[in-house]
DNA sequence: AGGGCTACCTGTACGC
DNA sequence: TGCGTACAGGTAGCCC
């Protein structure tokens, strides 16, 4: 589910809530994730105030009052609810007690994970040593793409590589090369630098109006209790197969192929 | 070394 | 209605 800016818009909303809660006490309510939760966890974090909530591509990092950091990944299904009591709810994994409120994270295809480690490790862990830089950071730019040119593969599978740059997944891949008019099929090698341009700016824009809109929802991204996510109905080409291309209009229809395993949609009279 | 493929898990939608 | 199948936005780890 979640890609950069559904990650963000949980940031923001957990920032604006848990920030100095103190934990009064941590129930592993299913271990069982990507990675199975350590029992650890419950004794270590007692009485620790979470202190600063950060993202880095689609992680999570929960900074602590004592030595510790949490890593959250929401996986394709993960997402948190806060509430004031606890009501069990199918394939909930951990419940997070503060003064006042419960924060509970549930993750039904269990990809996600909860790791824990001191915080000054955590930014050397093997999830984030290796990550790209941030597409919204200046460190994203053409000269950083031009480093890139000479990989052997395509442009798609280029953005959705987490090294190359972080935080870009399946739905906005297909709708950023949309917007720069390039085919997702195409070879990075024969990108050229206005084409480079052109993609960095798309990013950048569908990215920051995705997490003004609050992230994309297709289902089950829930925080507090809520729906939240209003980029779907913004999307251009994911999901439309079949249906007439906005920009083109009846000229031509929504294509969709599979590039490494994963449905990119794209409109072939639009993009070269 | 770089890049592609598969496994991991459950729910849902669809065709018969 | 029930059953079988395909598919779903994630990454890690294996293989070539």
């Amino acid at each position: 589910m979640p890609e950069l800016p559904e990650v963000e818009t949980v940031r923001l909303f957990l920032k604006k809530n848990i920030i100095q809660e103190k934990t009064l006490s941590i129930k592993i309510e299913n271990p069982k994730l990507r990675f199975p939760i350590v029992k650890e966890i419950s004794y270590k974090l007692c009485n620790a105030i979470v202190t600063k909530i950060l993202r880095r591509g689609k992680y999570l990092l929960f900074l602590y009052s004592n030595d510790y950091a949490v890593l959250f990944h929401l996986g394709m299904t993960g997402f948190f609810r806060l509430n004031e009591l606890y009501k069990f709810r199918k394939h909930d994994h951990i419940i997070f007690n503060f003064l006042n409120k419960k924060l509970i994270f549930n993750d039904v295809r269990k990809f996600g994970f909860i790791k824990l480690y001191k915080k000054k490790e955590i930014f050397q862990c093997s999830h984030i040593k290796n990550l790209g830089p941030e597409p919204l950071g200046c460190e994203f730019s053409i000269s950083y793409f031009q480093n890139y040119l000479s990989s052997k593969t395509t442009i798609k599978n280029l953005l959705m590589n987490q090294n190359f740059v972080a935080g870009l997944g399946n739905i906005y891949c297909s709708e950023i090369l949309f917007r720069s008019r390039i085919l997702p099929t195409r070879l990075v090698t024969t990108i050229k630098e206005e084409e480079i341009i052109k993609i960095i700016k798309a990013v950048k824009k569908i990215l920051s109006n995705a997490i003004k809109l609050g992230g994309t929802t297709i289902k089950n991204f829930v925080v507090s209790d809520q729906e939240v996510g209003y980029f779907k109905n913004k999307l251009m080409v994911y999901g439309r197969e079949g249906l007439p291309c906005l920009r083109c209009k009846n000229k031509n229809v929504i294509k969709k192929l599979i590039q490494s395993g994963r449905s990119t949609f794209f409109c072939s009279k639009c993009q070269i």
